[in-house]
RNA sequence: GCCCGAGUGGUGAAAUCGGUAGACACAACAGAUUUAAAAUCUGUCGACCAUUGGUCAUGCCGGUUCAAUUCCGGCCUCGGGCACCA
């Protein structure tokens, strides 16, 4: 008796190991440039190292390997790096709670998590693994800052923070829990501090128009980044005050709607102003209002959400074009980090102005009426929308354009405004006041004023060896780490850190060459390589971090490191992992450890489900019970298989004379070719293209005949072509059942399956009988069967007939292959 | 508050360009197998009425269309982001 050339049972465990050892040994995911191959660069976005895997990371991870074999089996040159986004708060706090220095306990979570990663068979090229916080990577960004600097593209200016004044340290907004310090209790408040930025609002033009070369982008994150940018078309002007007050004699304000103008009541100062600042110095009360109003977090959310409150300065303005005196408030709801830090308040036709004028019995003035003279009631809601002016003198009866231009031209000619592009952007400031960051290469000069850190004097190393004690970071705690000397004389290192959006901007760049010493990138291999083909992440990340990697891109451009405009040409955001309907995290206790599934079912069953569960941008719920069953659908897999190798061998296809039955299921095959190919490489829809290679699977078992050689040639067609498909998904189980089908390759380096389009031709196909739109019948008819011919069927059809007796047929609509739809009455 | 999404059986989902709502699974139930259980295999499975068949049903209200899960308008609920979490 011939012995089966499988073992009979799926044991994940010894499967999964002689895969990863095989590819481990044959270095089956390094690559390489080479010119004579289509190259792709499929990334994900590099993890946090917060200690071990969670679902998000598989999941996310899943995708980028599935389409990195399937693009690989494409016969195409995959790069797929994996690295460490490793620098960042929770290593700080992970340090003080465990008594340890951040390097150490993140440099122990990499070890860790890149274990669990080579668990999940996952094709990475680890000879290009970085990490973030090692100064051969933070060296070239510290090196890519002094260029900026040097450039005019980075400043130095008063930007506020979150302040702890009990810590008397700088909080980050996840760190202020409502209003008070996470560790101190006490009430956070606002403080102007010194800082680095960027100046990304000097490329926002281009970072909105480029968004149009993304056509494989989601449209959503196009949005979101556009209305992020925010481009608006607006006027600058003047408001004089009625008497100059110390050096100042008068502000500016922007505004997106000068043709409510005249219905201006009142303008807002910032409390941050320096306006406001000089009057609260002879006006206790409006001192307190400032103190209070500074009494709050940073964060948009809570400006917007919290109460709006103002204080009347007692002083006035002057109407830009009436020169009628305004009163001039501060208000809390006016940051000086945006704009002028002044706006102009309509309340009849602004809902913010409205519900302050109302608090403070302030004037409402209506200027615009609908366009179609409807009524409207303005004691209840600002009318918000665009329309015609009145009560505005000679502007009257002029609709928003014409009303824009008029103004515009008046205030332009008496020197009081102009037309201004704006933006609602706000250049990017990179300066953190905390320890585990790449450290700002500036000098600080005894006389005041910042040079860069020459080239010669880089890295400017962060020291790893560290105590945290919770509030001072411990480079700014000591005396020492800042001494430093340049060109004889003493200056000192900038003791701030970097944003840890700095890293993450440029690291796909550096997964091309990541060793290269001769600079930051190696153009070559960064020509060779780049774009990103194919990039892979949260959805959270639609804007920050996409935005700033985009804008480091331009930056990098220019510099002359890399020649295309953009980074990622193509962009698939997934979605969340759910438990119970939530968000998995270890707050809500609903985490599930991918290890303990690992060790139960196998990699490729974690990987089936988590592909098979939901489409990869959906949000996907997680199931214990459909874990089990991805791992009964695999062994289902691999019972076929050996049953199919016992059965015998099979003769030599003959595809012209089969019997129906085998013509059918060789249908199903080539059909399911078709579909996944366009599952995988068009719609990546993952969980389709598995539910159609079960179906596959399903028609083997109702079809197949293992009787004779020929039914056997067809199943085995079926069969090798369900391993090929699945193979990016399961790549562990596929490469032991490949082996065992005969073959001396792995699926990884065999070509995609082919379709045969003979194979799809079928000779009937059953149309859909619509009467009034209800399905009343169902036909079998040739294929391509004419119009007349369908029209005919259908009305024959007796159920279709019941329901046109006492009736006429007023219209009948043909889809061919389709449907037949009458419409009767 | 502002910007962007999502909502379909008991559950996860499918329906790709406006053309059969529920593919493929999970759970449940029934049967076969088994001394028994597990495993496996087979069948049923949106709700309601009924004999073939019918009515209702894709968050809610309305519209366009022969035809709407799909397009348009208005709501509701949930989620992501809001510049120092990453």
């Amino acid at each position: 008796m011939q012995k089966s050339p499988m073992q009979e049972q799926y044991i994940p465990a010894d499967v999964e190991a002689e895969a990863q050892q095989y590819w481990d040994t044959e270095q089956s995911f390094k690559v390489v440039e080479d010119h004579s191959k289509e190259k792709f660069y499929c990334l994900a976005m590099f993890p946090y190292p917060s200690g071990k895997l969670h679902m998000g990371h598989v999941r996310n991870y899943t995708i980028t390997d599935v389409i990195t074999r399937y693009q690989r089996m494409q016969g195409k040159n995959v790069l797929h790096p994996m690295g460490w986004d490793a620098f960042g708060l929770p290593a700080e706090n992970a340090a003080i709670k465990h008594n340890t220095a951040p390097a150490k306990w993140t440099y122990s979570n990499t070890d860790h998590m890149r274990t669990q990663l080579k668990q999940l068979g996952f094709g990475f090229d680890w000879s290009r693994e970085l990490t973030t916080c090692k100064p051969e990577y933070y060296k070239w960004e510290q090196w890519f800052f002094t260029r900026l600097f040097e450039k005019g593209l980075v400043y130095k200016k008063m930007s506020t923070v979150n302040w702890d004044p009990v810590d008397q340290t700088v909080l980050a907004n996840e760190q202020v829990i409502d209003g008070r310090g996470w560790r101190s209790g006490a009430l956070v408040e606002r403080k102007e501090i010194p800082q680095w930025f960027i100046k990304i609002t000097a490329y926002a033009e281009e970072l909105i128009n480029d968004l149009d070369k993304l056509p494989n982008w989601p449209e959503q994150v196009k949005t979101m980044q556009r209305n992020w940018i925010g481009k608006s078309r607006g006027l600058d002007m003047r408001f004089d005050l009625a008497n100059p007050l110390g050096e100042f004699t008068g502000f500016d304000i922007y505004t997106t709607r000068p043709d409510t103008l005249m219905g201006v009541t009142y303008v807002s100062l910032a409390a941050e102003h320096p306006i406001a600042k000089l009057l609260a110095d002879t006006n206790p009360a409006l001192a307190k209002f400032i103190a209070d109003c500074k009494v709050q977090s940073v964060a948009e959310a809570d400006m917007a959400t919290m109460e709006k409150a103002g204080m009347d300065t007692g002083i006035k303005a002057l109407h830009p074009i009436t020169g009628e005196p305004v009163s001039v408030w501060v208000a809390n709801y006016v940051l000086m980090d945006y704009g002028s830090g002044a706006v102009m308040a309509v309340p009849a036709h602004d809902q913010r102005d409205f519900e302050f004028a109302r608090k403070y019995g302030i004037a409402i003035a209506q200027v615009i009426s609908p366009q179609q003279g409807e009524e409207i009631d303005l004691t209840k809601a600002a009318f918000t929308e665009k329309g015609v002016l009145i009560n505005s003198g000679e502007y009257d009866g002029l609709d928003f354009n014409a009303a824009f231009d008029a103004i515009a031209t008046t205030l332009e000619m008496a020197h009081k405004g102009q037309v201004k592009t704006n933006y609602r952007l706000r250049d990017w400031g990179v300066s953190r006041q905390r320890y585990w960051g790449a450290p700002i290469p500036m000098y600080n000069l005894p006389e005041g004023g910042e040079i860069a850190v020459p080239a010669h004097k880089l890295p400017v190393l962060l020291p790893e060896d560290v105590v945290m004690n919770g509030v001072q970071s411990p480079i700014k705690a000591d005396p020492e780490w800042r001494k430093e000397e340049f060109n004889g004389r003493a200056v000192e290192k900038e003791t701030d850190t970097f944003d840890t959006f700095m890293e993450s901007s440029w690291y796909y760049a550096r997964y091309t060459c990541p060793n290269f010493e001769g600079g930051m990138l190696d153009k070559a291999a960064a020509d060779y390589w780049l774009p990103v083909d194919q990039y892979v992440g949260g959805i959270e990340h639609a804007i920050l971090h996409l935005l700033y990697a985009r804008f480091f891109h331009k930056l990098m451009r220019d510099e002359g490191l890399v020649t295309c405009d953009e980074p990622f040409e193509r962009l698939l955001c997934q979605g969340m992992v759910l438990k119970d309907g939530t968000k998995m995290s270890k707050s809500k206790g609903n985490t599930v450890d991918p290890e303990e599934l690992i060790n139960q079912y196998g990699a490729d069953t974690v990987r089936l489900f988590s592909m098979f569960a939901a489409p990869p941008e959906q949000s996907m719920e997680w199931s214990d019970s459909g874990v089990a069953g991805a791992y009964r659908f695999l062994q289902r897999l691999w019972r076929a298989v050996e049953g199919h190798i016992n059965a015998g061998k099979p003769g030599k296809l003959d595809t012209a004379n089969l019997p129906q039955a085998q013509k059918d299921l060789r249908r199903k095959t080539h059909e399911t070719i078709a579909k996944v190919s366009d599952d995988f490489g068009r719609r990546q829809t993952f969980n389709t293209a598995i539910a159609a290679t079960m179906e596959l699977l399903n028609e083997v078992s109702k079809l197949s005949d293992r009787a004779n050689p020929q039914g056997l040639a067809v199943e085995r067609e079926a069969l090798e072509t369900a391993i090929l498909l699945l193979a990016p998904i399961v790549p562990h189980i596929s490469q032991s059942l490949w082996k065992a089908l005969g073959h001396k390759q792995i699926p990884l380096n065999e070509s995609w399956p082919k379709l045969d389009e003979n194979a799809l031709t079928r000779s009937t196909i059953e149309v859909v009988i619509q009467v009034n739109g209800k399905v009343r019948s169902k036909l079998e008819a040739a294929v391509d069967s004419p119009k007349e011919i369908l029209e005919q069927m259908a009305l024959a059809q007796e159920n279709v007939q019941k329901f046109l007796e006492g009736v006429t047929v007023r219209k009948i609509i043909v889809v061919p292959n389709k449907l037949v739809s009458i419409v009767a009455n």
